[in-house]
DNA sequence: GTCTATAATCTGATAGAC
DNA sequence: GTCTATCAGATTATAGAC
């Protein structure tokens, strides 16, 4: 039967974090008290700093897992491809990929200033990795003409900032599927960098 | 001379809003104490309470008057544009009235979480409002065979996505002048919506 | 209109019992 | 590994002097 006390560490660090995530992404870092994320988990708030540091580094630990996914998932969804083919996975990946973590996505764009200076460099430098993932991509289609972009830096914040908004509106349920919210933004996307 | 203590209502008042729209910015409406924003202007924290029944208002006021003067500003730019100028002159528009209030910005899209359900409420009527009026100049373009977008709401909130991105990453003095922005967004948009 | 002082509460983090 | 108790300081907002 389950013991009010003892050793939990396996499954209490996960629910920290995926407790962490959700009162972040609701109520921001700064508005969330570790005390209201000992709550959520069930233990006492003194508990939480059996596994992490500092707040911060809770919040570090979220962003980075994140970025890291989102490139290892990319890597390994562009490896079966054709560079033909990769814009039109890139746009349809990164709509799904992210609709399925919202939360974290949020986290990712709202909450880097309450990083110091070294985290938030780490977050920014992987960011930077994504995006030129994309870049490369404009970059190679133009050189085999399939793509004019007047400039594949901006085209690529500009596909990105794009693709991100769904997050802010997209509800489970709603018009339109998933994947017809893909075949939408692609069309505009592939248009946009048409030659 | 300037005396320590005395009468300053018609100035404290803005400097108030003033100071608390950059530290909100720069911190976070959560992360900003009223004491903060009382030093800044050089009063007291109680002092504030003369200008603001609590902090919400305080956001609230902030967020509000951005969404009126970005309404108010577009709908007298597009007085005097032919509807078939209308979708270039936005792009521009938004481009220039976002970089000019880069905090104001901000808050619009990170704050609202902070914002009681009636407050909250008023400001979402407000973007709407906003995107409505970008919507129906895709609609009319698309009635004159001038553009082409599989879903006009889903095109509106795509192209506000990606021109209110610039702001995340210009910097003034950087490669790109703001003009030039304008230029390179406003071919991507417009092939993105071509017939 | 601004000040000082204060109420009542919350904060992140630590120490030590079990 | 979790608990309780605690430190030292912060928080929003108000009361009343000037």
């Amino acid at each position: 039967m389950a013991r009010k006390t003892g050793s939990h560490s396996e499954i209490t660090g996960p629910r920290i974090r995926a407790a962490a995530l959700g009162l972040f992404a609701r109520y921001g870092y700064a508005a969330v008290s570790m005390r209201q994320i000992a709550a959520e988990v069930g233990v006492q708030a003194g508990a939480l700093y059996l596994y992490t540091p500092d707040k911060e580094s809770l919040l570090f630990d979220l962003l980075k897992s994140h970025m890291d996914d989102l490139i290892a998932a990319w890597d390994a969804e562009a490896a079966g491809k054709a560079p033909i083919e990769r814009l039109e996975a890139f746009v349809r990946f990164h709509i799904r990929f992210n609709l399925e973590r919202p939360d974290a996505v949020f986290l990712s764009y709202m909450e880097l200033r309450n990083l110091g200076p070294e985290n938030f460099a780490a977050i920014e430098a992987l960011r930077r990795d994504y995006e030129d993932r994309l870049e490369t991509i404009l970059r190679a289609g133009q050189e085999t003409g399939a793509i004019s972009a007047p400039d594949t830096k901006l085209a690529t914040l500009a596909i990105i900032a794009m693709l991100t908004g769904v997050n802010t509106w997209y509800r489970e349920g709603g018009r339109l599927s998933r994947d017809k919210v893909g075949d939408i933004y692609w069309d505009m996307v592939r248009k946009a960098v048409s030659a």
